[in-house]
This record gives C-alpha cells, sequence and structure tokens, in this order.
DNA sequence: TTGAAAGCGCTAACAC
DNA sequence: GTGTTAGCGCTTTCAA
C-alpha cells in the first residue's frame, strides 16, 4: 500500500494537535503564535515522516483546486501543443495544475470533457471551443465558472478571450500578395462557421474588393474539417481546372500543410507557377524547398495572456470579461514572390 | 458565486438521507434496496437542480483519484504530442483523467511535476524520463506508487515500460544503408547516457561491425540537447570536412528536422550525394523535396499499452512490472538510395 | 501558545 | 426501505 503520512501522523510524532502543524507547514505559525521549538519539530518531523499534502483534501476544504481545465482540438496538433506548452508554463508560474483534453472539434466531446473537469472542480478554463460550443459556454456562464476562450471565440457569447485579429491577418496577407502583382488570388479554408473562419474570409474578401477584384466561387475552396479526402479533391480542382491561380492563401495550419503537400504532388512549382502564403509557423515550412510566407501568430503572448485572464477572474469576486485581440505577423519570404 | 449543488440539497429537496441519494445516483439502488418510486424523485431531483458529483470528495473518500499524471519532455514536440493524445483517448476510455507536465529534459523540473501530482493524488504516472531521474523513480517505487515508462527506460531501476526495439531499429537501419552500398555511414545523436541512446548507438554500431566497417570518430556526431548551435557546428563539420560521409542516420525526430534543414542549407542533395535515414515520422518530411526514409514508432500501441498496464497496476493489491518492447518499422523511400 | 471540534461532499457500515 | 453516523485530510474558529 501507498504509505500516506497525513497531518494527524505528524500530530501524533511531534505529540501535537494537528492545527498545530497545519499552521506551521503552512508557514502561519507567527500568525497562530506557535512556538518556535513547536515548529522547529514539526517541521523535522514532516521531513523525517516525508509528508506530501493532500491537495484533494485541501481543495475539498478551501472550495478552490488550482487546476485549470484545458480544452483544445486536438492536442497533437502542434499549433495547439504550441499553444499547450505555453499555458502550462503559465500556469505552473501561477501555481495552477492543468488538466487537458482533446475535443476533436467535436462539442459533444467538448461538453463531456467540460462535465468531467467540472467535476473534479476545477477553478476555470481555457478552451479553444469546438463549433457549436455556444449552449456549452452558456451554461459556464450560469454556472459562474470563469473561462477565456482563445483562438477563436463566439459574437454572441459574453466572454473573456484571446485571440488575433484575423480579419487583418488575411487582409494584409492578401493585400500583400496583390500589391506584389498577382491577379488571381484564391482563398483555402474550411467550411465552418466559427468567428475566425469568418473574418478570415472577410479579410481576404475585403483586400479583394480594395483592389477592384470580384470574390468569385472559381477563386474559394471550402473544404470539410478533418477529411483530406475532400481537401484533395476540391484543391486539386481548383488548381487544375484553367481557373487561372496565380496565388493562393490557406487559413489554417493544416490546410496550409496539406496544401503545399499537394502543389508539391501536383509539380506545381512555387512561386514560379503559384505564390503561396500559408498560416501558423510550421517546423514543416522550414524543410520545404522554399522558404515559405506565413501569417505569424504569437502564441506564447495568446498563452500567458490566457492563463493571466483566467487566474484574475478566478480571483474576482464579481464576474468580468476581457477581450484581448492580438497582433499577428507577416513573415514575407520567397513563397509570394511574382515571377 | 458558483451554484454547487451537494447530495444533501438533493436530500433536502426529496425528503431523505444523504445515503439514499447517494446510492442511486450512483445506481446502487437495488443493492440499497432502494424504493422505485424513492429512486425516481431522487433522480428527477438531480436533474432539476443539475446536480454534478464533487470528485474531490470521492477521491478523498475512496482514495482513488481516478487521475493519471503524465510527464513527458516536451508537450510541444510533436512525437510527444501524439503520444499524448492517445494517452489521453486510452485514459478517457478507461475511465481516467489525465494532468500532463513538461519536464525540458530536466529531472529537476520533472521532481516538481511528481511532487505536485502526487499531492493531487494521481493514482499513477506514465512518464518519458529526463536523464538523471533515477532517484525519482526509485522513490515512487518505495511510496509503491504505480508508474510507466514510455520510450525510454533505466536498466537499474526495476519498473514498467513500454519501449520500442531500439537497438534493433538503427541496426537495420543502418544495415539497410550498408546493403544499398553505401561506404561511410554517419551516425548523428544526443550526448545523453538515456537507455534508448545508447541502444540506438549500439545498433548503429553492431550493423557497422558486422559489415566489417569501424565506427571512427568521423563517423560519429553527438550534440548537446535542445542547442541547436552546438548541432549546427558539429554537424556541419562532420559534413564538409572531407569525411567522405555518404549516409546519415539521425537517430530522433528533433535531430532529423535538423539535420534535414542544414543539409538543405548546405545544399547538399539527397540522396545524390548523402543518403539519409530519420528517426520517427513528422508532417515536415511531407514536404521536403525528397521524400525520406524513417524508422516508424507504433505511437499509438505505446500510448494505450502505457495505459493498459498502468491501469492494471493501480487496480492490483501486489505490485508487478511489465515490460514491452515493440517493434518499429522501417519505412524506405528514396533519401536512402544508392546514386 | 495550544487543543478540540466542526465541516467541506461523499460513502458505507450499521441500526432501525 | 430508509436514516444515522463516522471518517477520508485538511483548515479555522473558538475556547482554554
Amino acid at each position: 500500500m501507498r504509505n500516506k503520512i497525513s497531518l494527524k501522523d505528524i500530530a501524533k510524532a511531534v505529540g501535537v494537535s494537528t492545527a498545530l502543524v497545519s499552521y506551521v507547514l503552512n508557514n502561519r505559525e507567527r500568525e497562530a503564535r506557535v512556538s518556535p521549538e513547536t515548529a522547529k519539530k514539526i517541521r523535522e518531523a514532516a521531513k523525517e515522516l516525508n509528508y506530501q499534502p493532500n491537495q484533494l483534501a485541501k481543495s475539498l476544504k478551501s472550495g478552490k483546486s488550482l487546476a485549470i481545465g484545458l480544452i483544445l482540438a486536438d492536442i497533437s496538433n502542434p499549433f495547439f501543443g504550441h499553444l499547450a506548452r505555453t499555458i502550462e508554463d503559465e500556469s505552473k508560474k501561477k501555481g495552477y495544475t492543468v488538466i487537458v483534453g482533446s475535443s476533436d472539434e467535436n462539442y459533444k466531446n467538448s461538453e463531456r470533457l467540460m462535465n468531467t473537469f467540472i467535476e473534479r472542480q476545477i477553478d476555470g478554463f481555457i478552451i479553444a471551443p469546438a463549433e457549436g460550443s455556444e449552449a456549452q459556454l452558456k451554461y459556464l456562464n450560469e454556472l459562474n465558472i470563469p473561462f477565456v476562450l482563445i483562438d477563436r471565440y463566439f459574437k454572441e457569447i459574453e466572454s473573456s478571450y484571446v485571440v488575433i485579429d484575423n480579419f487583418r491577418a488575411t487582409h494584409d496577407a492578401t493585400a500583400k500578395l496583390l500589391e506584389l502583382g498577382h491577379q488571381n488570388v484564391a482563398f483555402v479554408c474550411y467550411n465552418n462557421q466559427l468567428q475566425h473562419t469568418i473574418d478570415r474570409y472577410n479579410g481576404y474578401s475585403k483586400a479583394m474588393e480594395e483592389a477592384g477584384k470580384k470574390v468569385t466561387s472559381k477563386l474559394l475552396c471550402k473544404v470539410k474539417f478533418n477529411n483530406p479526402g475532400d481537401f484533395h479533391l476540391k484543391f486539386r480542382n481548383l488548381m487544375t481546372k484553367g481557373n487561372k491561380i496565380d496565388a493562393v492563401l490557406f487559413s489554417t495550419n493544416t490546410l496550409s500543410t496539406l496544401g503545399l503537400k499537394t502543389l508539391m504532388d501536383l509539380g506545381i512549382k512555387i512561386p514560379d507557377e503559384v505564390a503561396v502564403f500559408c498560416f501558423d509557423e510550421s517546423e514543416s515550412y522550414d524543410l520545404f524547398y522554399c522558404p515559405v510566407s506565413y501569417v505569424s501568430q504569437p502564441l506564447k503572448e495568446i498563452g500567458q495572456r490566457a492563463v493571466q485572464i483566467l487566474v484574475e477572474m478566478i480571483g474576482a469576486k464579481s464576474g468580468f470579461h476581457r477581450q484581448v485581440i492580438l497582433n499577428s505577423e507577416l513573415v514575407i519570404r520567397e513563397s509570394c514572390e511574382k515571377r
């Protein structure tokens, strides 16, 4: 069996009450006026017996678990992996432990995770919400469980969130491509109704409009999530049906990787035959034959801000929300040149 | 404030004792001979009040937290991200929640994480141990806390583990390169003393020996972990100092990516000037100009087996260990051809 | 300066 | 069939 030493064991060993032990081991001996000798004995016994406090009991008593629930689409996706890493690091600094779950972009999974985490009394959530999660988030609000959304948010849900200015990101990337002289700039995105998808589309579309270009279906490729077959079909179509595409803007990291791969397979030369602008950083880009241009999100800052806001919300007596919109950066490299 | 409904609230609402509520909501009404009407009323009240059990209180009472602590080197590394994903999925199936932490290959961090997790009463650990973790693992053994090592293990530590046959993996990869006619096969690894590093080196070295080749320092590149500068210095040296290297075997995924990148920067053509064999799958390989050969680890199986073994260990009254050595697979593609 | 005791939410042995 | 109660490990009020 597992050798569990409790406050009581220490109290017995030293010959004092558990109250004193509790005070001393929480460094509150002064406030409780514990005599130095007793304190010393208690500390020694604790060390001797190798005492480790039971956080569960503390939490039960205090009503605070010092745990944060993190719900991502997929922890194996490097974009979310990086986010998870910064969130974990920042949480550790703040004294919180992170419990993670992958929703797989499915709101049913996300709901199940949320309930599991609530049962574990997490103090708050950081969530990259799946499509259709609105009701669950409203529910969290009803329960007064603080949460911060990352990467995506919902216009109709009152909440804190940390996102980038997606409109501006794609707007500027598109404008850059047009400025470089590309004529038919295509846009590749998922066909969901998530706000960041919409914002990114609008950014693209606005930049086109400003340049006097019409966005026709010949320039658009909206594909199903998690469905490489659908992607290949539609993207190949886009690129090979005589649409005269001379530049492509991919609106997520997974689409970027899939897209580069497909262009390579099709033998379409970048940037000679088509210019390419990607979304998010990826170590894959480093191995691509042509240095890739991309929208760089400040992942570290997103994670840190999310944790900071959440911790503030947890500590606040009355509810508040904080919205943070960060700027992304365009990293311009060879792949978007006009040849 | 957070609207927390407890068993007591339901008991009061229905007008019964908490004991009955507990029995019913744990579906043990039959064994406790609760009358159907009472049971029904209790369930209705629970639903009505939107009751969510407090897992912390349950755990405190039962001594089981139904939580697993996962300690990885770095959750943002896709290799570990995938592992984390399969572990999370399998744990969920078994009714366990996963708490993750990144050690950054630093045993001090790993120790801190372990203690945090122990305080949270996790039922067991899955660990990709950092160099120097031996003492901590012995400590876990003393405490009778079950754990399963993944990716790496220590010969001198009695423990369960799930790893691949690293010796065989590099042995076979090296043999393949030699069989294809390469003469000077170099080996790139980290300069640590982790068993998997040693095994991988031995596999390489054995294959060389079997082919009547001598492993000289001119063929070896041992680099510091997490130190791209050191890598570049030594690897460039290896490739440019007239060592006549015509094939390189990289012994981890990070080294593989760094290596491919450097070879590209140096303008060394693969496989025309040098053949390359990598370790672990990576989406980056898909974007490389030449299809990359690699050792493919069965990530999903590693994660699943680790969870299965851990759960068995947690359930067992007496301690036992289970060692699983899985086979990896060689994926042979253009990059290792002899030109 | 220290101890006793209540109580966080839950389970389970036991009594009625 | 149902209720009472002790106790998991901890904190904190109150009394001594």
